[in-house]
RNA sequence: CGGGGCGUAGCGUAACGGCUAACGCACUUGGUUUGGGACCAAGGGACUCCGGGUUCGAAUCCCGGCGCCCCGACCA
């Protein structure tokens, strides 16, 4: 992509009224813009990172057996009302000039259930998981922290079905596991725990995915013997001890709920009668769970955690480009080079954001710094004089020269690949 | 939904009862620049959030809306 036709632009200066600062960063540096509270437009260079982070969820998720449905945001309010739902103040609902009224999905139970239900009868079909990658809306009282609580939010939401509870518990650990591997990708997995929640009326526990950060908005109580955390709302109710090991020494901190795992069992699927036949062709109630992630949130608490007082640092798998090439000045010999260089770049399949803006080197440098790719190659006179051009890696051990290639014109991807 | 703060060009701000609403960034044109947010010159761009009031006169004061941010309650 060459950047004089990028859609979208940095900006130096920022209302004083965007305090978060995922929303700063990523409004300045032209990846979101804020259309009202809590609801966003993810320009070019957001929605190429929300893309690389549905990938990788994707990825996972299909390979726990997931399999990708869409399912519709407007959504029938009779299905509500039969969960008992209708009236949750969470819910954003639509009426037509005729008066009718539909609900905009904040969760997909009321869908989900009653489709599985048209499907599937026999205990041969089970288990079976869907998922979907879609937009959310949920009537926050007050969205707020960027990206981290919208109105509107993308979301990845999943559901398990199991004739039994040890097939239930079976998947949930699995959806667990592929859980830590999404965070592991997007590198935030050593600041990410595993936190007891409330269960509901179901279950003693369900489980939420905090990872640390002080933008977070709720406090955790983490045991360092096993490696997890407890949530405010039940820290009470285990007298302040860890729920696996009793550990009486819990530490205090902030952060962002980036996923949540739930038994649902029969919730749903008795509210919806949705039965299948067993081996002996006798009728019984179907369990579920149900998985969520929020991947505009995740994109958020990632811009949270990897910036420095110049831009963001985005991580290598989620990066919006693999690489940015940036041409300094106008000498002819460099423009030639570096039309050639991108060209190459592109023959080797590498993402390549090209900056060949007509602007002074120093704006080229800060916008690059703001925009967060870790790779960067610079080009210019001074370069050529030695036939080469800088390789720069700029991560969150700081900045710094990795390469000088010699021949110019020839980047590979393995060059790419292992800095 | 309670408390606090704030709404002036695309963005950041100034003017705080009195001449044609000012400045910086961004934008357009021409020229000089090009290794860390350059410079000169010339331009375009505003129903001062909306509605009502007070006043000879309102961006400025008052009332009512709406919107935005922060804190709290609630929540992925």
């Amino acid at each position: 992509m060459r950047q004089s036709q990028l859609f979208g632009k940095t900006t130096y200066e920022i209302s004083k009224d965007e305090q978060s600062v995922n929303a700063q960063l990523l409004i300045r540096g032209g990846f979101i813009h804020k259309e009202m509270a809590g609801v966003y437009t993810y320009l070019p260079l957001g929605k190429r990172v929300l893309s690389k982070i549905e990938d990788i969820i994707r990825e996972e998720i299909d390979a726990i057996g997931g399999q990708e449905i869409l399912m519709p945001a407007l959504q029938k309010k009779e299905d509500w009302k039969t969960t008992g739902r209708w009236g949750v103040d969470i819910m954003m609902k639509v009426k037509t000039f005729f008066n009718k009224e539909y609900g905009l999905g904040w969760t997909h139970e009321e869908v989900v259930t009653p489709l599985a239900k048209k499907y599937i009868k026999s205990y041969k079909d089970f288990p079976f998981f869907v998922y979907q990658i879609q937009t959310k809306f949920r009537s926050e009282k007050r969205a707020k922290s960027g990206i981290l609580r919208g109105r509107e939010f993308l979301m990845k939401d999943l559901y398990s079905f199991h004739i039994n509870e040890e097939d239930l518990n079976k998947f949930y650990n699995k959806a667990k596991d592929a859980y830590f591997k999404i965070f592991d990708r997007v590198e935030i997995k050593d600041k990410t725990y595993l936190t007891f929640a409330s269960g509901g009326a179901f279950s003693k526990y369900s489980h939420e995915f905090q990872t640390l950060t002080s933008a977070g908005e709720d406090i955790i109580y983490i045991c360092n013997k096993c490696n997890i955390a407890v949530n405010r709302e039940i820290i009470e109710d285990l007298k302040q001890s860890c729920p696996v090991c009793g550990n009486k020494n819990l530490k205090e901190k902030k952060a962002i709920e980036t996923g949540n795992i739930f038994k649902l069992k029969t919730r749903f699927t008795e509210a919806f009668n949705f039965k299948f036949l067993d081996k002996n062709g006798k009728e019984d109630i179907v369990l579920m769970g149900c998985y969520g992630m929020g991947l505009s949130r995740l994109m958020g608490t990632i811009v949270e955690l990897f910036n420095d007082e110049n831009g963001i640092i985005w991580p290598k798998s989620i990066a919006p480009y693999q690489v940015h090439l940036v041409s300094i000045g106008k000498d002819e010999r460099a423009i030639k080079e570096s039309e050639k260089i991108y060209k190459s770049l592109q023959m080797e399949k590498i993402d390549v954001l090209y900056d060949n803006r007509n602007e002074s080197a120093g704006v080229k440098f800060k916008d690059s710094d703001l925009i967060g790719i870790p790779l960067r190659i610079v080009i210019s006179k001074k370069t050529l004089e030695s036939n080469s051009v800088e390789i720069k890696k700029r991560d969150r051990d700081g900045f710094k020269l990795v390469g000088i290639n010699k021949i110019v014109a020839s980047i590979k991807r393995g060059d790419i690949n292992n800095t």
